[in-house]
DNA sequence: TAACGTACCGAAAAGCATTTCGGTATTTTC
DNA sequence: GAAAATACCGAAATGCTTTTCGGTACGTTA
């Protein structure tokens, strides 16, 4: 692989090449290329010939220098590989990505030692705003006052002085259990996953809310592990051996509804004729290519991702906001609660 | 929300208040900040004192514009939705973030109109080198000719004298069928993906190879379709009904084994005494969540993301190498191929 | 033709940190 | 006590772009 800059000197054009390629100073070639209007038709031209064919491209670092702006979000994740960071992390990339802005990816690994070094470098890189994006909805510890605007993803802050974002867990609990009533089922059950988890407790909150609106309750307890197909197979089979009765059953997770689907069909009952099976997150891949497809909750985390990027912009110029925002989930339904055709 | 800065004047502080609070001139208080050995100790403790105080950071774009290098590296993806991309992009992050670089993430959203607007804002921000990461094996344009250096990770560039890194399917195929033989398996069957993907097309190459060298034959044809549970359930009836005599299986992904699984389940075959089966992808929450756990080929993509990120650290100072590499795949055995105790 | 206006261009400062090199002040040595 | 060496500090250049403001040169008007 060959460099072929026209330079000649092998480093990347400026703008004084330009300048002196097109023989006019680099306050007119700076004119000349950003558009202002306050150059002749005829130099305008010979200083974009001079630039086109240097391959020039104007220098942000010098640019934000003087603008005290970069153009830059960081965006502090704890942990990469759960699969609820990609998304919101595609939502804000996307937000921003339409403007001008350009996002600095750092994984602190659930390491507050790592996060401290990320922020720092964030810092010193005068990044605009950063958003944090945790893994989970339980509270995390606020980085305290910085010097620009910091938004919470997925899980809040701590603070309630900062600005969070976090999908509404207790309206998704209670949709999940309206619709299974509106499926006309009403001896519910509940399998959720570990109930360290602030998301299982809310939702739970949230079945409950929809089961008394309607006069209803809870099948058995709430069941409580981890957040695995194998607990849901397992619950399954204690949840039907004691309460046969079920007709409906609110997943906690959609791999806790694998699980669940997978019981059921090993003994012989229905889905969703017998009992309706509902899931949360509506994670695609999991949620489609079950039998049947599983009706889930949507976080709408690409959403929450791109409200996100938009509060950390608007508390560039506004007022900041603080406190804890809930974004809306949706219900998916596919043919674990009403069959097809 | 309050900012606390100590300038008073709201700005982030600057080199020259610090100096100024600590009564030195500018360069000291440089010298003093950075370690250099040119600097009294009792004026080094009052430079630290005043940067202390004015919590100080110096500013990474009045660095980088002086010393010609960034720190940062652009990591361009095609689809950050693909589960290929993300561990990838861990292993470069974690590559770098060892060290001083920062990493800016851009999705093109497979648009190439998009690809061609984020490579030119990263090139504007004078990134120090591109990680150019694919969704699929499949060869992808080169980029062309660019002042930096550049990796292609996954996805490998069509442009030969571009360097690339790409996991290595045929060694995964031939590996998995090695180890159906050596569990004992001589009518090995295999069910495939898209055959548009060169991923299904190298792993099949793979298959072949190791059945030759055993001096065996696939049973049947090489099926593929899509890469999807339903598909692998509906091709499994369709061998098994076909050829009920096969004893192992090569699976294109770990999707399709899972479908695999289930027909095999229904139809009271039992895994692996009867007929041993084998994924790929070693996708955890899907190989480790089925009955039996899941023996599959493992990428090793954060390897390839950290090797990545290497090469291009050593494309900076070194000679640029160029060509395609492919990083060794790994088997990792569950209990779908070989019984638990 | 003199005075004025317009259109265009260029010098220079600003943004911030680093580094070189020249300059004091202090200490050491003869 | 004078010369040399040392230790420490500061002015200024560097990197690159943007913007302001002062200055030509030309054309226009009275």
């Amino acid at each position: 692989m060959v460099r072929t800059e026209s330079t000649g000197s092998g480093r990347t054009a400026t703008l004084s090449d330009v300048a002196r390629l097109a023989g006019v100073s680099i306050a007119t070639a700076s004119k000349a290329i950003n558009g202002r209007d306050e150059v002749a038709p005829a130099t305008r031209r010979r200083v974009l010939e001079a630039a086109e064919q240097l391959a020039f491209t104007p220098n942000q670092l010098a640019r934000s220098l003087l603008a005290g702006r970069t153009g830059t979000v960081g965006l502090l994740t704890s942990d990469l590989e759960g699969r609820f960071v990609i998304p919101i992390l595609m939502g804000a990339e996307d937000a921003f990505g339409a403007g001008q802005v350009n996002v600095f990816l750092c994984d602190a690994r659930g390491d507050a030692i790592r996060e401290q070094h990320h922020l720092k470098a964030l810092l010193n890189r005068r990044v605009d705003g950063i958003i944090v994006v945790g893994r989970q909805t339980d509270p995390r510890p606020s980085l305290g006052t910085l010097p620009v605007p910091v938004v919470y993803a997925y899980a809040p802050s701590d603070d309630p002085d900062d600005l969070s974002i976090t999908p509404d867990n207790r309206a998704g609990g209670r949709l999940a259990v309206e619709h299974l009533i509106s499926c006309g089922r009403s001896r519910i059950a509940h399998i959720s996953g570990d109930p360290a988890y602030a998301a299982a407790r809310d939702r739970l909150l949230g079945v409950r809310d929809g089961l008394q609106a309607a006069g209803l309750e809870l099948v058995g307890d709430a069941m409580f592990s981890v957040w695995s197909e194998h607990w849901g197979r397992d619950a399954a089979a204690m949840l039907l051996a004691q309460h046969p009765e079920v007709d409906g059953i609110v997943c906690g997770s959609d791999q806790i509804a694998r699980g669940v689907l997978d019981t059921l069909r090993d003994l012989g009952r229905r889905v969703p004729e017998d009992v309706a099976v509902i899931g949360y997150d509506n994670w695609e891949v999991l949620a489609t290519n079950s039998r049947p497809e599983l009706t889930s909750i949507d976080a709408n985390l690409q959403q929450l991702g791109r409200t996100a990027a938009k509060r950390v912009f608007t508390a560039l110029d506004d007022e900041r906001r603080s406190g804890t925002e809930y974004e809306p989930v949706r219900l998916v339904i596919r043919g674990s609660t009403i069959p097809r055709r």
